[in-house]
DNA sequence: CGCTGTGTTGACAGGTCTCAATATAAGTGG
DNA sequence: CCACTTATATTGAGACCTGTCAACACAGCG
C-alpha cells in the first residue's frame, strides 16, 4: 500500500500499525485500469468496493435516454463504490478518467472490519460522511447557483482536495477532465460549458490552457462560488478507543 | 423507543434484543419540536446526531444570498445530522416541517457503538449509505432532468419510502411540504413549481388537493421520472457475525 | 490518411426566472 | 366575531439563461 493512499485514510483518524496492516490485508494487489476503462458499471451486482491508489475516477449515473450525471470525482485515497453496498445492483458507474490503479476489496472483508478493526471501520465511515458532505454541496451548487458559480465551486473544491494530497501547486493544478465531463458534473451542456469557461477566463477568475487550470485568487473565487470551505475534524476526541473496551456505557 | 422507529433501523439488519437495547440506551428521551422549529442550524458546533421518531424534517443548506437548497427530507426512523460529524461546524440546517419528535444522541455515544455493538454500528453505516444513494439520485434529477421529471421522481421516491413505513395508502399520501419547500428541493422557483404542479395535474400523472397527493399510475410516473427504483439488500450474507469473532482473516 | 474525440462559435428556440398583482387560507389581536 | 396581518397559492408578461442545431477547427490515432 502506497504512502499517499494511506495518508488519506489516516487523515481523520491516526491508525496504528496493526490497524493499517489489517486494512492492507483485505486489499487486493493493485490492478491497473486504462483511461476510459470501467471499474464497475451501474446495474452490475455489488460484490466489491475499491480503494483508489492512483489516477482520477468518476462516479456517474446514466439515465435511460443517455444523459449522464457525474455525481463525484474520486482522487487517490478515496474508497469507491461504497454507496451501492446497500443495493442489490450498483447505482453508479465507476470510470477511469486517467489511467488508474485500484485495490479491490470484497464487501465481506470490508464488513469484517467492524469486528476485527473497529477504528478502521470508523475511519471508513467518516470517509463516507465526507463524500456525503461533498454530495450535498454539489447538489446545492447545481440546484441553486448559476453555471459560472458551479464551475467556480467545483474548481475550488478540487483545489482543496488536491492540496490535501499535495498534488496542487500554489494555485494551479492538472485537470484531466474534458469539457464534456465537466458539463456532466455541473448539469449543463458541453456547449454551454465551453462558454462558461470562456467567461470565467475573461473575467480573470481562472486561467486554463490545455489541462492546466490556474485559480488566480482562490479566496475570491470561493466567495464567488457561494459555497464555504469544509474543514474536517482531525483526530476527534470522541473517537478515542475506550480505556477498557465495553466498559461504562449508558 | 417506538416500534416504527425501530423497524426502520432493523430493515437492513435484524438486530437482536441486546443490540436494540444498547442503541436505545444512548438515545435521549423524546423531545418535541414544533412545526418550523430548528433542530440544529448550519454553522453550529456538531455534538449530536438525532433519531427522528415522528414527523417530517428537512435538511437544507443556506447560501449567503439567501437561496436555500433542501438536500434531504427525513421521515421517521431516519438518523439526522450524521454527515456533519466529520466537520467542525454543521453543514446543514435541520428544520421540522411538521411537529416532530426526536431522540438526541451524542457523537461520543454514537461512536462507542463501534466497540460495544458492531452490528448496530454497521446498521447505521448502511443507513448512511442509503442516504448517499438518495443524494446521488437527487443530484442526477436536478442536474439532468426537467422540472416536471424532478417532481415526478421526488413524489415516487416519497411514495416508496412512506410505503416502507406504512404511511402510504395504495397510491396517495399526505404531503406536508409547501410549494416553496418543494421548489427548494428541486432547485427551481416556487412560481415555476406551481406551474409544474399544474402541468402534472393536467396530464393526469398526479392529483393534488390540499396536502394530499395521489399518484395515478406509480409505474408510469416512475418511468417518466427516468430514475429507477432502488431495492435495498436485506439481511445480506456478508454481514453475519463471524462464528468466532476475530478468527480467520486475510 | 481518414476517423474519432475534443474544443469552439453562431443563431435561434425553449425552459426558467423575475417582477407584479391577486386570491386564498391561517393565525392574531381587538 | 371581525379586522388585520402573514404565509401560501396562483396567474400573466417579459427578460434572461441555457439548450438545440449546425458548422468548423484541431488533435491524437490507427
Amino acid at each position: 500500500l502506497q504512502r499517499i493512499t494511506f495518508n488519506r485514510l489516516c487523515d481523520l483518524i491516526n491508525l496504528d500499525q496493526d490497524e493499517c496492516d489489517r486494512f492492507a490485508r483485505i486489499c487486493s494487489p493493485l490492478a491497473q485500469v486504462e483511461r476510459g476503462g470501467i471499474i464497475r458499471a451501474q446495474g452490475e451486482e455489488v460484490e466489491h468496493v475499491y480503494l483508489l491508489a492512483k489516477g482520477w475516477v468518476t462516479s456517474s449515473i446514466l439515465l435511460p435516454e443517455g444523459e449522464r450525471q457525474i455525481v463525484r470525482v474520486h482522487l487517490p485515497g478515496d474508497v469507491l463504490g461504497t454507496a451501492s453496498v446497500v443495493l442489490e445492483t450498483a447505482a453508479e458507474t465507476l470510470t477511469a478518467v486517467t489511467t488508474a490503479e485500484v485495490h479491490t476489496i470484497t464487501i465481506r472483508d470490508y464488513f469484517r472490519l467492524y469486528w476485527e478493526a473497529p477504528r478502521v471501520a470508523a475511519a471508513l465511515f467518516l470517509k463516507a460522511q465526507q463524500e456525503r458532505v461533498a454530495l450535498m454541496d454539489r447538489l446545492t451548487a447545481v440546484g441553486r447557483t448559476s453555471s459560472a458559480r458551479r464551475l467556480a465551486s467545483l474548481l475550488v473544491h478540487l483545489h482543496d482536495r488536491l492540496g490535501q494530497i499535495n498534488q496542487s501547486g500554489d494555485n494551479s493544478f492538472h485537470l484531466p477532465l474534458t469539457q464534456v465531463d465537466l458539463a456532466d458534473m455541473l448539469g449543463i451542456t458541453p456547449i454551454h460549458m465551453n462558454r462558461v469557461i470562456k467567461t470565467l477566463k475573461s473575467t480573470g477568475f481562472i486561467g486554463l490552457s490545455g489541462s492546466k487550470v490556474t485559480l488566480n485568487d482562490v479566496q475570491r473565487l470561493r466567495e464567488f462560488s457561494a459555497l464555504p470551505q469544509r474543514d474536517w475534524v482531525r483526530q476527534p476526541a470522541w473517537l478515542r478507543e475506550p480505556v477498557s473496551a465495553a466498559s461504562s456505557m449508558g
